[in-house]
RNA sequence: GCCGAAGUGGCGGAAUGGCAUACGCGGCGGUCUCAAACACCGCUGAGGGCAACCUCUUGUGGGUUCGAGUCCCACCUUCGGCACCA
């Protein structure tokens, strides 16, 4: 029973059959890996200019431990077109790195006792001993790890650059807290109730003073895709992140009342200034500063009330239009500064502090939400467009919120009769005049919040002085570094708050007493510029090398993760930009290409992680298969935008065509005795047409492959290799066999495959070339081959015919045959006539000489 | 809920508006073998028919077109993201 494993792994020994030695691909892999380190095949000489540069870029791992079948799908479709880039004669940098600071190694260290930096560094020796059995031509020599102060360093410098420019900014605002665990990250919050994963807690908001990023400066230059070819998909997605709204801010004023004198101002934002007229209510969120100042005394108790609730809410929950809308009334009113209409003042969590300026008016007939809260509320509904032959006084069942080009506006006094577009922009322009309004753009973009109250990230540069205030930390301290010594005393709190000696500092300033900020930057900061540092890893003196960069960058592709399609490719655009303003580069955007691969899932459907335990390790599958396999099987599973659950069913398909391909190189002879028809050329084929069919298949599988690698088609690519093979396989030991046809079908097959699978390919054309007696020269340095159009040339075509867009014939006509004769051809194939009885088509369509519909009324 | 993507044989999937199901897995039959495994050859969407062949089929329902998996409208389901996972 258990010797089927070991008969799997050494089948050779059994195999009385075959000729040559079998396919061993744990041999071949380890020995041509160091056989290329041995020759530095894969370094890149930056300063070579000779040939034109191409940077590759893949996103770096977090090192979690272990390399696991989703590494080995971003990775070796990437390391393929490395490859074909550089069999294009391209000086191809492709290099890699860790993205080593974040949650999960502190996780471990509170748990484990450890510390963090022992963890990561750990995780990564593992996961380049792993990431070296894959056979990717990494460029090892300028890796980067984000937690080595060499690199936080300049996340450091970098950070006091944006300080300088006025792009970082302290805000207060509010963080997920538990009183035991301090903050807590979003996946640290569990439950509708909302507890803390550690301690169980009930989370609370808690305000704290946090450094900020200006994305929004850059909002309207993110929206600009120009110059960078991405899927439309993710420019989507970026364009409604960034949400880009124009309208108008107007002021309202609170109305005087027996509690309150009134008179202040509240200013809404809204898209729709035409509809002024129909707001009959007013929302402000529940955050807004004057709540408090305005709500009635006896309303106090429930407003309070509200708010703590509304706190304690998920933004994608108050966002839900799905659910009931929830609000209260603070007992007060505001003035309509359009037609001075007292109008009810209501909080309401579906209004977002930090959107616009956190109060809206209320235009129930014109606004879903406002509706909702309106018919819940008992709150007037008052149509102010409408199109036309509308009743403008008709009760509405819903709000209207469509926007034709020819509605009027109407109940709008003055205004009534002007079409929508033009009424809102008079109604504007008329309070602009009392400096009760203005045209506004505004962004759901927010600035970016940096701070993070955890040890394990970059500390900020900068302390705090109580004569100097925000001090910066001089460039020649730098790095301020992270205390060896940790202890999180089992809690998810900062320990650096708790660290005397990290804590207390001078101040750079006025030599006084200073505290050093304890927070710690975002990770998304390390991942937003490391493809920078990647060319100078070891550079002193600043952040990047001018130099370098301005060869080298922006990366000319880019591949990775569509969950990334918002965050870090936006971040990513954002540092870029920043830099360019700091002047430490000269270009606009990160990356000229991108391709977002999919994910791979467990087997589950559920995203691999530890903690659900469907994490897929492929180390079983490559000493079973092969790196090679195991890589093709993955190109080979699906188009790579798509990702999905994974199965390694079908992996054994792959290998299969592995073992095809090398007993095609190296038993060209060899008959298979399962096979009736072995040793002779298909029924009919002379020498000559076989001659024929193996070149038009090489090339014409050359021409396809190529196509498919450069559109990033790796499933199709495979698949149309293993067509090529079989159709070798099916001319192994005929007469054609090992001439010259054949063999320059075997090495266009080779050359193909060398991209995805390195090691057969190298390992195969290194026979080839000895066989010939030919010097060695490695696969991967070979130019990639040209199709002889000659070679692909058909002489004839079948073409389908159609009656009424129903297959029912089809015809061989030669391949110049003009549309007259396909056309005759076709009505005399003998199904058609038949079909036909007589009749005379009504039409009879060329879909441009690939097919032929014949049209018939009544047929 | 909002934004983005995807639904095609038993399974992974292929298909510039033009032959649906390439390629592979699985299954069935065979060759080789004392036997098994490996390898190889053939068949394999569903239904009907002795057969030639016919009918149906790309998540659901409509529409545009000579012709729709592909384009349009509405809906259903699944996946990714929603700002402290990375």
């Amino acid at each position: 029973m258990t010797d089927t494993a070991d008969t799997a792994e050494d089948p050779a020994a059994h195999d009385s059959r075959s000729r040559v030695e079998r396919y061993d691909p744990s041999t071949i892999e380890s020995r041509w890996q160091q056989e290329w380190a041995r020759l530095r095949l894969y370094d890149t000489d930056l300063t070579d200019t000779s040939r034109p540069k191409h940077y590759l870029l893949t996103m770096y791992p977090y090192p979690s431990g272990d390399l696991h079948i989703g590494h080995w799908y971003i990775v070796t479709p990437s390391d393929a077109l490395a490859r074909f880039r550089r069999m294009h004669g391209d000086n191809v940098f492709f290099p890699i790195g860790f993205d080593a600071f974040g949650l999960p190694a502190e996780n471990a260290a509170i748990k484990s006792g450890g510390h963090p930096y022992t963890w990561t560094m750990r995780n990564i020796e593992n996961m380049r001993r792993q990431f070296k059995t894959m056979g990717a031509m990494f460029s090892w020599e300028h890796e980067v790890v984000t937690c080595d102060p060499m690199y936080y360093r300049w996340n450091q410098w970098l950070f006091l650059r944006f300080l300088e420019k006025g792009l970082a900014y302290r805000k207060k605002s509010p963080v997920d807290w538990c009183p035991n665990d301090g903050t807590l990250a979003r996946e640290q919050v569990e439950g509708v109730d909302r507890h803390c994963w550690r301690c169980g807690a009930l989370v609370e908001k808690r305000d704290l003073e946090q450094w900020y990023l200006r994305t929004t400066a850059y909002a309207d230059e993110l929206l600009s895709f120009e110059g960078i070819d991405w899927p439309e998909p993710i420019r989507i997605q970026q364009t409604n992140w960034i949400g880009r709204s124009e309208g108008a801010e107007i002021d309202f004023a609170t109305a005087p009342s027996d509690h309150h004198v009134g008179g202040e101002t509240l200013r809404v934002f809204t898209t729709r200034p035409d509809t002024l007229f129909g707001a009959t209510f007013m929302v402000l969120a529940p955050e807004h500063e004057l709540v408090e100042r305005l709500t009635a005394p006896d309303r106090r108790d429930e407003v309070a009330a509200y708010v703590e609730q509304a706190r304690r809410r998920t933004e994608i929950d108050r966002l839900s239009t799905d659910r009931d809308k929830t609000g209260v009334s603070i007992g007060a009113d505001a003035i309509n500064p359009v037609n001075g209409e007292r109008i009810p003042i209501f909080i309401a969590d579906y209004v977002l502090a930090g959107y616009g300026t956190g109060a809206i008016m209320a235009v129930p007939a014109h606004d879903e939400r406002d509706f909702a809260f309106a018919t819940q509320f008992g709150l007037a509904i008052r149509r102010v467009v409408a199109a036309p032959g509308t009743d403008a006084d008709a009760p509405m069942d819903g709000a209207y919120v469509a926007h034709a080009a020819d509605e009027r506006l109407v109940n709008s006094g003055e205004f009534d009769g002007l079409l929508a577009d033009e009424g809102g922009r008079a109604i504007v322009a008329r309070l602009a005049e009392q400096n009760a309004a203005e045209p506004k753009v505004t962004y759901r973009l927010r600035d970016w919040l940096i701070s993070r109250q955890r040890y394990w990230g970059t500390p900020f540069p900068v302390v705090y002085c109580e004569t100097d205030g925000v001090v910066p930390v001089p460039d020649e301290d730098l790095p301020v570094r992270l205390p060896e010594d940790v202890d999180y005393e089992g809690s998810g709190t900062n320990p650096l708050t708790k660290d005397d000696a990290f804590l207390h500092t001078t101040c750079p300033r006025c030599g006084g007493p200073a505290t050093r900020e304890t927070d710690t930057m975002d990770t998304f900061i390390d991942s937003s510029w490391y493809w920078f540092r990647y060319l100078s890893p070891e550079k002193t003196g600043s952040a990047v090398d001018r130099g370098l960069v301005d060869r080298w960058t922006p990366v000319d592709q880019y591949t990775g993760g569509a969950e990334h399609a918002v965050m870090h490719l936006m971040y990513s655009r954002f540092w870029t930009k920043a830099m360019r303003d700091c002047g430490l580069i000269g270009h606009d955007e990160p990356f000229l290409r991108l391709f977002n691969q999919g994910q791979i899932l467990g087997a589950d459907g559920e995203r691999m992680s530890k903690s659900r335990g469907n994490v897929q390790d492929p180390d079983e599958l490559v000493s079973r298969y092969g790196a090679d396999s195991v890589r093709l099987f993955l190109m080979f599973m699906g188009p790579w935008d798509q990702g999905g659950p994974w199965s390694p069913t079908g992996i054994g398909g792959v290998h299969r065509f592995l073992n095809r391909v090398w007993t095609i190189v190296l038993d060209p002879t060899g008959q298979e005795p399962g096979d009736k028809d072995a040793g002779r050329l298909p029924a009919g084929e002379s020498e000559d047409d076989a001659i024929g069919t193996l070149r038009g298949a090489a090339h014409r599988t050359l021409r396809d492959v190529t196509t498919d690698y450069e559109a990033f088609r790796f499933n199709t690519m495979v698949a149309k290799l293993m067509e090529l093979a079989n159709t070798l396989f099916r001319y192994r030991g005929t007469v054609s066999a090992g001439g010259p046809a054949w063999d320059e079908a075997v090495d266009l097959l080779l050359l193909m495959l060398a991209p995805a699978a390195p090691h057969i390919a190298e390992e195969l054309w290194s026979r080839r070339l000895a066989a010939a007696g030919r010097r060695w020269e490695s696969i991967h340095l070979a130019s990639w081959p040209a199709v002889d159009e000659t070679a692909t040339a058909v002489a004839t075509r079948e073409i389908p015919v159609q009656v009424n867009g129903k297959l029912r014939d089809k015809v061989i006509v030669a391949a110049d045959a003009d549309q007259t004769t396909v056309e005759r051809a076709a009505l005399s194939a003998p199904r058609i006539v038949a079909l036909l009885d007589g009749r005379t088509p009504d039409r009879v369509i060329h879909a441009g000489g690939r097919l032929v519909n014949i049209v018939l009324r009544d047929g």
